[in-house]
RNA sequence: GGCCCCUUCGUCUAGCGGUUAGGACAUCGCCCUUUCACGGCGGUAACACGGGUUCAAGUCCCGUAGGGGUCACCA
């Protein structure tokens, strides 16, 4: 029976690097059929807890990352918040103590610290020399009286290796001189991570710990924490982190500046505030950032795409399959095929799959994805069913254009008839082109007395325009395009006039026509 | 600086001694086309370096270089 656990600490949100490794543990537990864990690690929490794993926990929700135990699913093991378990952590420091692998330390931080420098300084590793351990309740007393304050620290091997099996790494090993005695206890009782997280993994009966690779340097101290506990070691993976956009380092929230100096992952959040900003969404300066998963599911982003990519980056099957539904990321998810070195972001790749998987669902999901981002922009009334109709018409004509929901913002002139106009274009087309325009304007008086205004009937009707006119359709259809859209793009002509509808299209030429001559 | 990890096209990767080093994204060209997108066809583009081992090395070993992570009474 598998096991896995995530842990986030209460930070408000979501990392993209998270969620992988998030979702490595899900697919691990839901494969085997165990369970997948969610635990607060909030053991150093000041802020208000709950208001900051909401966010989190959202995001999972989002996501459909389901997890068995933990925050408002309950199960066997509560609490599932780390700053609630704090007498099994106790109990566990007093059990290191008695067996002599903790020790009552009395140094001040800054006395260490000092040491810590000149041992750097000097180019070697800091070994602490136990000068004000307690060795027996006389000498804390002594100290007590110097008006030292005592903190547990653990009495670490000063000879031999740590053998780290990992299940991504293979084998690694650390000599255990090189490994400092870590606080794990303060003094005003409180304990620290590395005490918690061995004590609840083992409570929880966590068989497959996978994280980050940052966290690979603190195995050896929670190996050590866990064997003198008599614990039984869990399996360990340390993934390879994230990446920043076109670099090396790892991924970080905090550098979102720099990453702007990245074409693609600028552009990617240009996108995003033009969606935002064209719903009028209030966006959170601190979680309205590609690094963090709100900013995804804002603009429109669809779930399963980011899991898809996420799952490719550091991970694949055979270097050719790319897309998995979830049961098939269950099905063929091993640890064994995960990278050990790390992956860079890149958001080019992230929107494909993105485009790709939107393009691949239902009309009506897309349509159901699309509402709020419609409603928002106030492009369509979602009360109306006539709205929603033409909103599905549109959907299907625009088709694969349509990369994300947030998309359907740049179909604002189907609707509403304050077109923003591309001035170049128009320029071009029809202020600098009198005879498009003339014609254009000729044009619209035989639309307007069409019976019928649907797309066949409109192409009908210009080709034979053109026909009449003796010119070629697109002598004409740049500037008509422009006159009744205010773009240059979009999806097929006839259709998209049969969307705007009949007068509003003669209304449309004309305004642009009277435009142009008045300007 | 100590310790640890990593190194195949720009990016994500396949490769587990013998390959014309494959795929995807991006990019470039052509085709399709009323625009854009899609699609189709094709192109450019990689084994960090140096030593070994071997008939044979991207694949194994050892160095070097570079990159990164981590060194808290944070998690």
């Amino acid at each position: 029976m598998i096991r896995t656990r995530f842990a986030p600490s209460p930070t408000g949100y979501l990392h993209i690097g998270g969620v992988r490794t998030a979702l490595f543990n899900w697919l691990l537990a839901r494969q085997a059929g165990g369970q997948f864990i969610l635990r607060i690690d909030d053991t150093d929490a000041e802020r208000n807890v709950h208001e900051a794993i909401e966010p989190i926990l959202n995001g999972f929700r989002w996501l459909g990352l389901d997890w068995d135990e933990g925050p408002e699913v309950g199960g066997p093991h509560e609490p599932y918040c780390q700053s609630q378990r704090s007498d099994q952590h106790r109990r566990a420091v007093d059990q290191l103590l008695a067996s002599g692998h903790a020790y009552r330390d009395f140094a001040r931080p800054e006395e260490l610290q000092a040491q810590r420098d000149t041992a750097q300084a000097a180019g070697g590793s800091f070994v602490y020399d136990r000068a004000w351990m307690a060795t027996d309740a006389e000498s804390a007393a002594r100290f007590e009286a110097e008006g030292r304050a005592g903190v547990v620290r653990l009495k670490m091997p000063r000879e031999g290796q740590c053998v780290i099996d990992d299940l991504v790494r293979g084998e690694v090993r650390v000599d255990w001189a090189g490994e400092q005695d870590h606080v794990i206890q303060r003094a005003d009782g409180s304990c620290l991570y590395h005490l918690a997280s061995v004590v609840d993994d083992h409570d929880l009966e966590i068989t497959h710990v996978v994280r980050a690779e940052e966290h690979l340097p603190n195995t050896p101290r929670q190996i050590f924490i866990l064997e003198s506990l008599g614990y039984q070691r869990p399996v360990y993976a340390h993934l390879p982190y994230v990446a920043e956009p076109g670099g090396t380092a790892k991924l970080s929230k905090r550098k979102l500046a720099k990453y702007l100096k990245n074409k693609d992952f600028a552009d990617l959040l240009a996108r995003g505030n033009h969606i935002a900003s064209t719903c009028g969404l209030t966006t959170d300066a601190d979680t309205f950032n590609p690094v963090i998963v709100d900013f995804y599911r804002e603009i429109g982003f669809t779930p399963h795409a980011i899991l898809n990519y996420l799952l490719l980056l550091g991970w694949s099957l055979d270097g050719e399959r790319e897309k998995f539904t979830i049961p098939e990321m269950i099905e063929h998810f091993t640890l064994g095929r995960v990278n050990r070195s790390p992956a860079s972001f890149d958001p080019q790749k992230l929107l494909s799959v993105q485009g790709d998987t939107f393009a691949a669902q239902s009309i009506d999901a897309r349509v159901e994805a699309v509402i709020p981002f419609a409603s928002r922009a106030g492009i369509v009334d979602q009360t109306k069913t006539d709205s929603l109709d033409c909103l599905r018409t549109v959907v299907a004509a625009v088709g694969d254009r349509l990369k994300l929901a947030g998309d359907i913002v740049d179909y604002g002139y189907l609707f509403t008839d304050a077109l923003i106009y591309d001035e170049v274009a128009f320029q071009k087309k029809i202020t600098g082109d009198e005879p498009a325009r003339l014609l254009i304007s000729k044009l619209a008086v035989s639309l307007g007395s069409l019976d019928k205004f649907d797309a066949a009937t409109i192409e009908a009707a210009v080709q034979s325009f053109c026909e009449a006119e003796q010119v070629k359709l697109k002598q004409i259809i740049h500037a008509l395009r422009i006159a009744t859209t205010g773009v240059t793009n979009g999806f097929g002509m006839f259709e998209t006039l049969a969307v705007i509808g009949q007068k509003r299209t003669v209304d449309r030429i004309r305004a642009a026509v009277q435009r142009s001559v008045a300007t």
